[in-house]
DNA sequence: CGGGTGCCTTGACCCAGATCAATCCGCCCG
DNA sequence: CGGGCGGATTGATCTGGGTCAAGGCACCCG
């Protein structure tokens, strides 16, 4: 309700949050690396909000004053340049943590594409916790350095890979990250498996590098070869896993 | 002089080190972090060796036992797919950091574009050096954070620019990298300034996404128009570096 | 000093994916 | 129920950069 900074992008804003002890989100974010009985202390310094779909709430190039942390809903992140043309560098979902930023301001840009839950800590007071809890510190650099990796897996898609290829890679990482656990109830079939798509063919097409005719064609293409499934644009169903494997790595 | 592993990709091992006070990558590295009356600690730690030039000394997907730091040349990072097709991730020169690795597994391979010198550290070991010294935690933080900036940026000339873009983006991060500093002598006609290209142009077309033909021709084109000078392959003299920077912004 | 080897450059041609241009489809709203 | 709207799909055509194919050039080594 209460908009909180100038620029607003926020749409509502809750003080206190619910504590974190009670954050659903907490076993799959950073959070999770602290003691329970010292997540008072991290409460102390956080601010839970929403985000409605479609709205604008990390602007690249404007003052970093903010960690945040995905609690629900997923944001699409973005780098532009003057003409308008976009690189998608990643989606944020549950858990994801963001803003480590070197610099005074943002490197990217983040909308969501749901409507979102986020919680925001003041730069400042996060580096107290870091001093206070080296755990958590630790636990940021390992996603760091996980992100580091992805980073670098997507360069590889991005620079050398087909667009089959970036396609059957995106499904089939899409397909991972619902289920990170090996016996997900949503993982059984290994096949038949549904995957949701709640961004646009655009933003695929702007995390690939791809237009959004050749996302679509190629898509139509993977269903006319049997390999996936459509029941609707914002879902698709993996109907021959090892094929689309083989694609997304490369293998012809 | 004695290879240490099995496979192997050292040259020549000395045991004990030049002692880390005397490090003259210090400066530029993560050691820089602790105070120099701990240095010795991180002395006790580390192994410096020489790779010659062309030598793999990180294979992807090898056990990842080590954590590396440049102290002298220059590396290549790549990775590749199964029937060779290349991205080369990053190029590591002095004082770089490297093995910021999740897994138990290298996701990148290191090959040295020069002679080189780099310092190891047991990856067990580095760990408990991380207990001890926070600041050393939180300087690789730092550090990681910078990657992963530069990494979306990469993302971004991979996913979005064109040829040109990509070189001249290339060849302005080059200049830019040979000095940190604001006056360093070699910016001082800030046009004319000499880049030094160790890398082929096979390597440079790995990096940019595009293959050697297109480098070649898109060099020869910015000379034609008078933003650059190739004195010979492994050297560009910058003329016009607003142009370049434009073209590099994605300005046309 | 000559021949070889590994880049690098240049030219001719081709094609995967971009661009341009209609539809189509699901959904919302009056 | 109809019409408008924002994606998504599909078709036709174009093109930037890839591929294939000759040389060229620098450097090394015998």
């Amino acid at each position: 309700m209460t908009p909180i900074r100038a620029r607003s992008t926020v749409v509502e804003a809750i003080r206190p949050p619910e504590p974190c002890v009670a954050c659903e989100a907490r076993v799959c974010s950073v959070c999770n690396a602290l003691h329970p009985s010292d997540l008072d202390r991290l409460s102390a310094v956080a601010t839970s909000f929403g985000v409605e779909s479609g709205r604008t709430f990390i602007e690249e190039g404007a003052l970093a004053e903010f960690f945040f942390n995905v609690t629900a809903g997923t944001a699409k992140l973005f780098k532009l340049l003057p003409d308008g043309r976009r690189q998608i560098t990643g989606f944020a979902s549950v858990g994801t943590f963001l803003g480590l930023a070197v610099s005074t301001t943002y490197s990217f840009g983040a909308e969501a594409l749901e409507p979102m839950r986020i919680c925001r800590f003041q730069r400042a007071r996060m580096r107290d916790l870091l001093d206070e809890f080296p755990v958590l510190e630790r636990k940021l650099l390992e996603v760091a350095a996980a992100e580091l990796v992805a980073a670098q897996e997507q360069m590889l898609l991005l620079g050398r890979k087909t667009a089959r290829e970036r396609l059957a890679s995106f499904l089939v990482a899409r397909a991972a990250s619902l289920c990170p656990l090996p016996d997900c109830n949503n993982r059984r079939p290994r096949n038949q498996q549904r995957v949701p798509l709640p961004m646009t063919r655009g933003d695929i097409a702007d995390y690939l590098g791809l237009t959004i005719e050749t996302v679509s064609r190629t898509l139509t293409r993977f269903r006319a070869e049997g390999m996936i499934d459509i029941p609707n644009a914002s879902e698709i169903v993996i109907q021959a896993r090892e094929a689309l494997e083989s694609l997304a790595t490369g293998l012809r």
